[in-house]
DNA sequence: TACTTTTGCTTAAACGTTTAAGCAAATATA
DNA sequence: TATATTTGCTTAAACGTTTAAGCAAAAGTA
C-alpha cells in the first residue's frame, strides 16, 4: 500500500517539464521564478505529497537546523519548562531541538556532546552537570566554531553566552526576608562550592548575614549534594547543634523537602519553631504541608532568552564568542514555611 | 584559531595517497582492505581529528539513525524515566533520539509529527496526548512506512506495536486491596472514557466492584481531566454525597494529591475516615502527608521494551505492522493513605 | 606452466538538495 | 533602432558519504 519511493524535487520537475533547480527555487520563492511557475510547482508538490529531504538540504547548505540541548534531567519542572520555551522560540525560527539528559554525570555529558556534534547540530544550549569540572568537551564545541550557550549551570571560564538568575542577590532576598520575620540564627544548606551558582548563593548568604550583623558560624553553613536524602541527613546534623538555628535556607527545593520531613517527623513546628526557605519553586513546594517558601527562577524567561541568544549568535556568526551574561532577578515566593 | 574546514574522508585519502572509497571501507572494517591500510587510515583520522559527517552518510544510506519520541510532557517522573531507558537502549544500537513534547495538545502533537518526519527519523515512539481522537497524523507515519511504536497511551485502531501496563487488572488490584482493608463504598475518579487506558481502568473498577458484590452507583464514578485542580473539584463533589464513600481510587497521582489536599483542609482523616489510592507512583506520593498508596507502572521496563520493539521492527522491516501488544503487570505500592 | 580465486584497491555513480554561472528572450532605456 | 537591463529559466557542480562494478596483482590450484 505504501508508496515505497519518496517524491523528490526531480519528480516535480519531470511533471512540469522544468529543471529541478527551478523547482527548488520556486519552493523558496526565488524572485527570478515567475509566479505562474511557482504556483504550478506548489500545486504539483501538494498533489505528489512532496516532503523535502532535510538531510540533503542540510548537507548541501552545511547546516542542519538542529539545536542540541543538554540538561541534567528533564523531570524537574525548571528544566522541562525551560526546554518548552526554547522549543517555542526555536521552532518559529525553523530550528528543531534534540534534548539529551546528562543525569548529572560528567561521563554521560561528554557522550551527549559527542552525539550532538556527530549529529551536526548548528548549536548547543546546555546546563552543566554538577559533577563537571573538566571543561575540555565544552572547549571542543567552541573549537569547532559551533555556538554554545549555557544557562543556569554555567562557567565563566568558557567565555560564552550565559543566561541565569542572580544567585547572589537571591540569597540576600532570602536572608533579609527571614530577618524581617524575626530570625536571628539563620543556617544555610548549600550546594557544592565548586559549582558557580551554588558558590554564589553561599557568598550571598555569608555577605547578607554579615551585612545585617548576625553571627556567622561555620557550623551553620553546610555543603550538600542537595538531594532529598541529603537534605534529611543535613537537617539531622543541624538539629544536633547545642544552639539550634531558628531558620534554614536550603539551596534546593528537593533538599528542603527532605529537611521538612525530618522537622515534621520530630514534631518541630514550621514555621513557629524553625522557618524554612527552599530554592527553585518546584510545584510540590505548594503541595506539601506546610507549603514551602521558595525562589522562582523564571524558567520560561530563561528558556526564551537562551534560545534568542542562540539565534543572535547564528545571525552574527562572524563575531568571536565572548563572556556575555544575561542575569535575571529572581522572585521570592513567600509561603507558610516562613510566615 | 578554529580550523574552519572540517576534515573529510577525502583529506585522509590525500594524505595516504589512496582513494576516498578505500578510506570509507577502512573505517568500516571492510574485509577487502588490508590491516595495514586500516591502521594507517585510523591513525591519520585521529591525527586530523576526523569526525564523520552524519548527514552525508545518512543521505547516502537512506537512514538517519534518529528516533523521534513524542511524550505529553517530560516533567513527570514516568515519562522522563521511560525516555531515559529508551536512550540507553537506542544509543547502544547506534541511534540517537529526538524528544518532543505535545503538552497534551492535539495540535502540538501534529506539529511534532511533521517535524519528526521532516527530520527523517527512522522511527517514532509515542505516547498520545489526552486530546487526540483523530488518528490521521499517526496514519501518515504508517503510510510512509516508518515504524511506529506506542506506549502507555495507545490506540488499538492504529494496529501498531504497543507497550503498556495492564490497566484493567490494576484496577482489580486496587479495589481488592481496599476491600481487604474493610472498605464498602469505593468511589473512582477516572480519566476520560475515550482514552483507552482510562477506559480500561474504569472497566476494571466496575467489574471488580460487581465481582465482589459491592454496590455500584453512578454517583461514585466520576470522569475528570485528572489534573491536581480537577482532583480538588471532584473530591468536593464526592464529599457532598449524602452517603459518603469510605475509599477513593483516583486514576492519577496528581488528581489524588488534589483530593488529599481537600481532605486535609476539611480535617477528614486519611486513612481513618476515607482511604485513598492514586496511580503512577510519582515521587511526591511518598513525600506528602499522609503518603499515598499508588500503582507503579514500571517506567524503565516500558522504555526499554519500547526501544527494543523498535529495533526489532527495523531488523524485520519486511513484515507488515500489526497490533502487537506487550502488557506488563503493574505493582501496587501500599502507603499510609490506605493502611 | 596455465588457470582460477582471492586480495586490495580504484572508478564512478548515487543520495536529494542548493547555488553559482550562464544564456536566451523579453523588456526597458537612450 | 541599438544597446542595456531584467526576467526566467537551465546547466553543472557541489555537499561528504557509500557502494556496485571492475581491474590488476598476488596467491592458490591443477
Amino acid at each position: 500500500m505504501s508508496n515505497k519511493k519518496r517524491t523528490t524535487i526531480k519528480d516535480i520537475a519531470n511533471v512540469l517539464n522544468i529543471s529541478p533547480a527551478a523547482v527548488s527555487k520556486a519552493m523558496h520563492n526565488d524572485s527570478r521564478i515567475s509566479t505562474k511557475t511557482k504556483e504550478a510547482v506548489k500545486r504539483v508538490a501538494k498533489e505528489l505529497n512532496y516532503q523535502p529531504n532535510h538531510l540533503a538540504s542540510a548537507l548541501r547548505k552545511g547546516k542542519s537546523n538542529l539545536v542540541g540541548v543538554i540538561v541534567p534531567r528533564t523531570n524537574s519542572n525548571f528544566f522541562s519548562s525551560v526546554v518548552e520555551q526554547m522549543e517555542e522560540v526555536l521552532n518559529k525560527a525553523g530550528y528543531n531541538i534534540i534534548i539529551t539528559q546528562s543525569n548529572e554525570s560528567f561521563e554521560k555529558e561528554c557522550k551527549n556532546i559527542d552525539t550532538l556534534l556527530f549529529t551536526q547540530v548548528d548549536g548547543i544550549i546546555a546546563s552543566m552537570a554538577n559533577e563537571t569540572v573538566d571543561l575540555s568537551y565544552y572547549e571542543k564545541i567552541k573549537s569547532k566554531g559551533i555556538p554554545l550557550i549555557l544557562f543556569d549551570r554555567g562557567e565563566n571560564d568558557l567565555n560564552v553566552d550565559y543566561v541565569g538568575i542572580n544567585d547572589y542577590d537571591s540569597s540576600h532576598m532570602i536572608v533579609e526576608h527571614l530577618i524581617a520575620k524575626g530570625c536571628k540564627r539563620i543556617a544555610h544548606i548549600g550546594g557544592y562550592r565548586r559549582t558557580r551558582i551554588f558558590n554564589n548563593r553561599i557568598r550571598g548568604y555569608i555577605d547578607a548575614i554579615k551585612k545585617n550583623n548576625l553571627p556567622f558560624e561555620d557550623s551553620l553553613l553546610i555543603e550538600s549534594d542537595l538531594t532529598l536524602e541529603d537534605g534529611r541527613r543535613k537537617m539531622i546534623e543541624l538539629l544536633k547543634l547545642k544552639d539550634r538555628p531558628d531558620a534554614i535556607y536550603i539551596a534546593s527545593d528537593y533538599a528542603a523537602l527532605g529537611a521538612l520531613q525530618i522537622l515534621n517527623e520530630q514534631k518541630i513546628k514550621v514555621p513557629e519553631d524553625i522557618k524554612l526557605v527552599g530554592f527553585g519553586n518546584e510545584p510540590f513546594t505548594s503541595l506539601v504541608t506546610p507549603t514551602i517558601t521558595s525562589i522562582d527562577q523564571h524558567s520560561s524567561q530563561i528558556g526564551k532568552l537562551a534560545a534568542q541568544t542562540f539565534l543572535e549568535r547564528i545571525k552574527n556568526a562572524s563575531t568571536e564568542q565572548t563572556l556575555n551574561k544575561i542575569i535575571l532577578d529572581a522572585e521570592l515566593i513567600v509561603r507558610d514555611s516562613s510566615k
